[in-house]
DNA sequence: TTGAAAGCGGTACCAT
DNA sequence: ATGGTACCGCTTTCAA
């Protein structure tokens, strides 16, 4: 099994240095000379050195392991999934590893063992950022905090989810379409982003002096439930798009239109504000919003790593690499790459 | 931040007992005698004590950690996301945190700090299988390994899938439906869950006396990918059924088979052998295969925790809490619960 | 710039 | 059934 493990003893022995140098030229403020540091770091790399991650916690305080968390309602978006190897990818970027938390981890009292976490859409209420605020363990979110839990975070990352909603709203209007409805999630998921693209689809209709037709329904519904939702937002005679929030809603909202008569091309305009990659970004008759969710994740890290460092960082931090794909534009294989 | 914790030396001076009672009281294997295990107990719970895992670990050589590593191909299925935070549920019940693999997460000459590694759907060829096992790292899998890396999986847990597509396409047949189509993935996921219910199909056709119509398409197909491999699969007239593969392709099949006059209903039934909960499993049209891949995945882990810890497990395991949801029958909201 | 020694909080081993 | 003590591998503190 598992060789012994290599330790920092005997890289001294090697080296014919002390393990107190040998730990600084590893891991330390780098006291050590240069040419020190890179004997040390050969010796290492041939004798097969990993860092006993135990040991170093024992003493010092750091982990080397961030963790996610991620609201178990939002589950079924391959969003997050692809956020989380995002974000397990700048981790290992960070010499750390990701630990993803359930909810319900807490099978007796444990405590974090994490150097800083990442919750993403954190949700108010929910007991296990709670617990997260409490341990005091630094805090990123992705999507702005809870009120109650605006403390604990040490700083947010959100894409600029109303600036989206509003072109893609505008881009709805400029091929002619006049009244969009929407259908959002509703307050199982009061995350900061359906608040945002909820109040940016009100906004426009009155800019526009358009009346709203907008419809809410759980993240996780079901073929009736979400067929209700898109039945009731499209039932004035004069709605001729569909603008839906959450990923998914709008591939599965294709078949629901045709069924009460509006198929989705010139006449009626469908748009997706957060966009699954099989059914919507290549699906050409949507206008699909790609929020990027690897890069997103990876990026996330990078400022839960900032935070942890102690360099400054601003509280709100956007997330920019998002893109509109508009109906009619090609497509490609979304999401392919790592 | 973290107020200083509780540690098992302040419990003996509270109840008067040395460090080493303490310890055993707590954790070790019932040398002490009830009485003080109970007022050790107590007064444990009063101070708020919680075992230092770093400590532990130090002198025995656990990591107090699982790695979890999912193909990337695959990550469009939510299957995996519920398989995984079912995973990170069962670690916690072995009192270890799952960490997330990224493909690529080697920036530098990492180790893994895992006792064992859950490897899900392995595929051939894939590097970082690869890089596990030449690690030693105990790897178990869920979903039989390819050849080249038999000798380093430990033990292999699978759900039947073989006599679930059987059943399924029995099920069928008791419908009424005489010739079902199928439609799989194709070579790039090329696990040992689509061979297996390949194989299914084919066998089961043979049974029959029923010519196959079957086709593969990607795992990530695009909207015309699985628009070409559904018609192409149905395109002989007498076939009156569809039997999806992969998750969502059933849910996603429905409006193309509408595009080519085969309505789902008595006259053409479909079947999903990897069920998407809001799509497939709450559609009442599809007759859908619940893998259960929350429990899946906790179960998963134990097998893995049995395997490090030594105790003998058969090297092939079956996961059997799967079900079959008919066509017709009642849903309710699955995987609503934790 | 480097080294020696003292822990961190448990567990293992040997005594009693 | 309980206690004493070394020790896991690393970081920290203090000295050189």
């Amino acid at each position: 099994m598992a060789a012994r493990r290599v330790t920092i003893v005997e890289i001294a022995q090697r080296v014919g240095l002390s393990k107190t140098t040998v730990s600084d030229a590893l891991h330390g403020g780098g006291r050590v000379s240069p040419a020190t540091a890179a004997k040390v770091a050969a010796a290492a790399r041939e004798l097969g050195y990993v860092t006993n991650r135990a040991a170093r916690q024992l003493r010092g305080r750091s982990v080397g392991a961030f963790g996610i968390y991620i609201p178990p309602i939002a589950r079924n978006f391959n969003f997050y999934m692809e956020f989380a190897f995002g974000a397990a990818h700048g981790s290992a970027e960070h010499d750390a590893d990701l630990t993803l938390f359930a909810r319900d981890a807490d099978v007796g009292p444990r405590h974090f063992q994490v150097d800083g976490v990442l919750a993403v859409d954190p949700l108010p209420g929910d007991p296990m950022l709670q617990r997260l605020a409490d341990a005091g363990i630094p805090m990123v979110t992705a999507g702005r905090p809870p009120e109650a839990l605006a403390d604990a975070v040490a700083a947010v990352i959100e894409a600029p989810h109303s600036d989206l909603a509003r072109l893609v709203l505008d881009h709805l209007h400029q091929c002619g379409y006049r009244r969009p409805a929407f259908v959002g999630s509703d307050r199982q998921f009061y995350s900061s982003w359906a608040d945002d693209v909820r109040q940016s689809y009100l906004d426009w209709c009155a800019t526009y002096l358009t009346e709203p037709s907008a419809c809410d329904c759980p993240l996780d519904a079901t073929a009736e439930e979400l067929g209700a939702a898109v039945r009731s937002a499209v039932a004035p005679t004069d709605v001729d798009a569909l603008v839906c929030a959450p990923q998914g809603f709008a591939g599965r909202a294709i078949g629901i239109l045709e069924s009460v008569d509006r198929h989705v091309g010139p006449g009626f305009g469908l748009a997706s504000l957060s966009s699954d990659p099989t059914t919507e970004l290549s699906n050409q008759r949507i206008t699909a919003v790609d929020l990027a969710p690897w890069t997103f994740g990876r990026e996330a890290v990078n400022l839960l790593a900032a935070v942890i460092a102690g360099e400054p960082r601003p509280y709100l931090n956007r997330f920019e690499k998002v893109a509109i794909r508009k109906a009619g534009e090609s497509t490609g294989r979304p999401w392919a790459s790592e």
